[in-house]
DNA sequence: GTGGTATGATTAGGTCGTAAGCTTATGCAG
DNA sequence: CTGCATAAGCTTACGACCTAATCATACCAC
C-alpha cells in the first residue's frame, strides 16, 4: 500500500512553499507587484528560479497564495454585536491592504479558503446580529465596496503624511495654469488649514457607512 | 526662420495616437490588461509593434492614454443638485468600469487631464451645493470610495446574470464538505429565491450613501 | 549497498518591451 | 523635373520574463 502523504525519502528540502510565499510577499510589499518575478523569490531564498516550481504550480499559484497569506491577516468577528464586528473586520482588511499594498486589485478576484473563511464569518456575524439572509449580503457588500474603494484611492495617494499632503498641494497649485481647475485649487489652499486629516478619514466614511447600515437593518429586526 | 509646428512633407501616416489608443481600449475590453502587448495592438491597426512608437512614448504612455479616455466617457455633474450631480457622476463611474473591466485599479493611479477636471467638476458641484472645502473633499472620498470599490467586487463576481447567479450558488454548495461554510450555504440556498437582484444593489447602496451624506451636510448648511 | 524518490540546477524555447538603424514615401525648394 | 529634408513604418536585436523538459544529487527504507 503506498503512503498517502508525507515525505518517503528524497534530498532534504531547503526551502518550502511557505518561505517562497513569504518571500514573495516582502518583495511586492517592498518593490511591488511588478517586481515579484520567480527569479527575484529565488534569489531571496536563495535558490534557481526554476527550483521554486518544487514546491509552487506556477507564477500564478504564487500569486493565489500571497493572496490568501494576506487574508488571513484579517481578523474575522467573533461573538461581539455585528456592528462591532463589521467594524473590526473592516479596519483589519484596511490596515491588511495598507500593510500589503499590491493586495487590492487582485485580493477579490483570487478567493482561498482565508477569503471563504471570512466571508461565512462576517455573514454569519450579521445574521447572528438580525439580519436576513438578503440583509446580510447587502449590507456586507455595501461596507466591503466601501472599504476596498477607500483603500485603492488612499493607496494611489502620492502622500502619506500631513507635510507631504501640503508639499503635493502646493506643488499641484504652480504646476497648473491659475484658473484651469479652480476647485482643485481651493482644495489646494483650503484643505491643509482646515484640520482635515487623511489618515482619520477612514473612520470617518466607515462610521457613517455602518450608521446607514444600523437604519437598514431596523425595520427587518422589528 | 523654422517652422514651429505641423508636417513639412514625409510619409502620410496611416495610423494616428487615437488609432493606437483606441485600439488598445478594445483589446483590453475583449482580452484584459494582460492580452494588451506593443504586437497585439500593432495587429490590430495594421503595422508592426515598433511602428507604434511614432506615436507613442512606450507602453506606459499607451496605459495612460487609454484610462484618460476611459475617464473622458464619465459624465461630469452640471448645474443639477449636488446630489443629482454627484448620483449621476457615481452612475457613469460605474457604467464606465463596466464596460472597461481594466480600469479599476489603474484608474486612479494615472490621473490625466480628464481625470483633473472631473474631479474639479464635482468638487466644484459639491461646494455650490453648500459644502465647505472639508466637507467637500470627505463627502467625494466617501462616494468614490462606495463607487471604485463596488465595481472592484462586480467585476470579480464569477457572474453576470441571476440564471448564472444561480447556478454558481448550486455550484459551490456542492463543491465543499457540508458544514465547512454554513453561512455562504445559508446565502446559496436562501439568496436565489429572495428577491435580490444584483444588478440593482449598486443603486440600493449608492442611495444609502448619499442619504448618509445628505445628513452630513445638513449641519454645515445651517 | 542499492533502489526509489524528492530536490534543486541546467538547458532551452517562447513572449514581452524597446533601442538602433534602415527603407520608403511624401512635399517643397531649386 | 530634380533632389533633399522629413516623417512613417520595418527589420533586427537584446535583455528580461515564465516555464517545459531533462539531468544530477542526496537522502531514506530496505
Amino acid at each position: 500500500m503506498a503512503v498517502a502523504s508525507g515525505r518517503r525519502g528524497g534530498r532534504p528540502a531547503r526551502i518550502s512553499r511557505d518561505d517562497v510565499l513569504q518571500a514573495a510577499v516582502e518583495i511586492a510589499d517592498r518593490d511591488g507587484l511588478e517586481a515579484l518575478t520567480m527569479r527575484s523569490i529565488g534569489q531571496r531564498v536563495g535558490v534557481e528560479a526554476m527550483s521554486l516550481y518544487r514546491h509552487v504550480k506556477d507564477k500564478d499559484d504564487v500569486l493565489d497564495g500571497i493572496v490568501d497569506l494576506a487574508f488571513s491577516e484579517i481578523e474575522a468577528p467573533e461573538t461581539e454585536s455585528w456592528r462591532a464586528g463589521l467594524e473590526r473586520h473592516a479596519r483589519s482588511t484596511h490596515d491588511a491592504l495598507v500593510r500589503h499594498p499590491w493586495a487590492v486589485g487582485v485580493m477579490e478576484s483570487r478567493a482561498g479558503p482565508a477569503s471563504m473563511r471570512h466571508h461565512d464569518a462576517v455573514l454569519g456575524c450579521l445574521r447572528g446580529g438580525g439580519f436576513s439572509v438578503f440583509a446580510a449580503v447587502r449590507a456586507y457588500n455595501i461596507v466591503n465596496s466601501y472599504v476596498y474603494g477607500f483603500c485603492l484611492q488612499e493607496l494611489s495617494l502620492p502622500f502619506r503624511t500631513p507635510e507631504e499632503q501640503s508639499a503635493v498641494s502646493a506643488d499641484i497649485l504652480e504646476r497648473y495654469a491659475p484658473g484651469a481647475y479652480p476647485n482643485l485649487e481651493a482644495v489646494a489652499t483650503g484643505l491643509p488649514g482646515s484640520g482635515f486629516v487623511y489618515a482619520e478619514e477612514f473612520g470617518v466614511g466607515l462610521a457613517l457607512v455602518l450608521d446607514a447600515l444600523e437604519r437598514l437593518s431596523e425595520p427587518g429586526k422589528g
